[in-house]
Order: structure tokens, then C-alpha cells, then sequence
DNA sequence: ACTTTGCTTTACGTTAACGTCAACTATAGT
DNA sequence: ACTATAGTTGACGTTAACGTAAAGCAAAGT
């Protein structure tokens, strides 16, 4: 790849190169990875997956306000549990929408039926689970009680 | 490790080596796994983690209740996203309980409140995800009415 | 001009959570 | 006695999701 050294030549308003005054806010990889204590290499590593396409100037990548809702949506995907490739494919349905024809958004609804069945579980999981942490405090404090009452 | 041949002098009583007619249920590694849809690898490399401690009869595994209950909830400990050594970190609270001094058991509830914050964490974003899917069903259904009125 | 700071790519390393043999053993049925 | 059917222990392989280190560019401050 020659180093392509088109001096921008595009008409970006006013475009500074930094300080964004009452615009579109614009992130570093930096500031994105710290606002949500991630490392960088994580966030690229996103993007390697298909997860995030931030806009480039010149090397550098420039994060908008899209990209920061995505990196929440992946990293919240993450923390269900879910992987990045089944992250991505509920990503995907965003970009797919605008044009998409009857075929394919009828496939829509059918894996956002599938992801609702996946979050039902969930929350059946999460009772379940809160029911077994409320049965063990209790136990302990019973613990506690006949310990040093 | 001499492979002690002592001839089971325990006095198990109406033990049948198996067909426990009105007895507590046991089960082979195999059965477990296919009950719980996962492979007996999977099976054994919990109990390598420390997550199971199931009976030994000989040199086979027998599998009572209470491990398929941890079983149970380690799997649904993964469907929230929590690692094993995280899920083991829970359940061993659990055996920890019955001889805890007061230190330990004032240490189980710290993390039990750490768990449980976790959970509404989860909660949270299960709740937020839903809201994602609604609105990506509200706008395909939309972009479908516009396609074929 | 020089250094710092922050980014870039490339590439190999690591960890968790299993999968996949391979070689062996024990029990049950015929 | 033989075979089929689980189950057993290694031991190495694999995949996902990054970590880490190397080498270099580029704008910004001093």
C-alpha cells in the first residue's frame, strides 16, 4: 500500500483538527477505551471482527457517537454471555435494515424471536440464581447467629 | 498409587450395583450429560476445576443429586457469563458454610453482596437489550409495511 | 531539532474451556 | 470365552478473546 498522501483535500466544514466546539462529538481509540475500561487492543480487536467500522483520518481512527453506542451494545452482549459472533450477527441487523428486502427481514424477526427466548432464559436464570444467593446469605447469617449470639 | 483391592467391606446397605428400586437416584457420568446436553469431557473437566466431587464406586464416577444440582447450577452460572472459577468461587461458599468461623462467613457475605450487585448489573442490561430488540422489531415490521402495503 | 504522547500494524503469546484421540479397564450380555 | 458398551486416564489440539512486545509514524509541545 504507497502511503497515499492525498492531503485532504475534502471540505470538512469547519474541521479542526481537534477541539470540536458544539459538533458531533468525535473519540480516540484512547478515550473510548478508558470511558469504557477496555483496552485498545480490544477495541481494534472489535473492528477486526466486524463489530465496529470507525471512520479513518488519514491513519488514525475517529470514533462517533455510532460507533460509542456499539462498543456499549457489544460489551453489554458480552456480559449475558453471549459471544462476539452472535453479538455480530444481532449488529448486523442494524446495517442490514435500511435496505433490506422481505426475505431478509422476515429472517430478522426470526433470530430476534430466538435472542427474546435467549433473554427470557436469562431472566429465568437470574431469579434462579438470586433465589440461591437470598438462601445462602440467609444460611449464614443463621450461621453467624448460633455462633455468637 | 497401589491400586488398593480392598473388596468394598462397606456395609452399603440393600446396595444393588444398580437398579435403586425407591432409593436415592444415582447417575452415570453418561446419563448426567446427556441430561444436561453437554459432553461427559465437559463433566469431568468441572470436577477437575473443583465444581463437582461426585462418589467414586471403584472407578467410575456415581453421580448423587447434589451433584446434579451443581451441575445444574454451574451451567446456569455459564449462561450468565460467569467464568468457572468465578462459579466455583459461589459454590464454595456452599460447602464452606457448615464449619465457617465468623471471619469466613462475614468474607461469604462480602461476596455475595459482590454477586449479588452482578445480578441487578445483569438485570439491567437484559433489560436494556430487550428494549434494542423491540425497537429493531418496530422498525423491520415498519420497513416491511412500507415494502408490500 | 528533539522528545513526548498517542496512535498504527504485525505477529506471536496466553488463558479458558473444552474437543479429540489413544490406550486401557470393567461390567453385562450372549 | 468373547464381544459390546460405558467409563477411565493421559495427552495433545482447538477456538475465542484478547495480551504483549516490536517497530514505526505523526502531530504537538518545548
Amino acid at each position: 500500500m504507497p502511503k497515499s498522501s492525498h492531503i485532504a483535500s475534502q471540505a470538512t466544514p469547519p474541521d479542526s483538527t481537534e477541539g470540536d466546539v458544539s459538533e458531533k462529538p468525535t473519540y480516540a481509540i484512547g478515550e473510548l477505551a478508558e470511558m469504557f475500561e477496555v483496552t485498545p487492543r480490544t477495541i481494534r480487536f472489535y473492528e477486526q471482527e466486524g463489530l465496529l467500522a470507525p471512520e479513518r483520518r488519514g491513519q488514525r481512527r475517529i470514533y462517533h457517537d455510532k460507533d460509542r453506542v456499539r462498543l456499549k451494545l457489544t460489551l453489554r452482549g458480552k456480559r449475558l454471555g453471549f459471544t462476539l459472533a452472535e453479538i455480530r450477527e444481532v449488529v448486523e441487523l442494524y446495517d442490514a435494515m435500511p435496505d433490506g428486502n422481505a426475505r431478509q427481514l422476515h429472517r430478522i424477526l426470526e433470530i430476534l424471536a430466538e435472542k427474546r427466548a435467549e433473554m427470557e432464559q436469562r431472566k429465568e436464570d437470574i431469579r434462579l440464581m438470586q433465589n440461591e444467593l437470598d438462601d445462602v446469605e440467609t444460611r449464614c447469617r443463621a450461621a453467624l447467629e448460633g455462633l455468637a449470639p
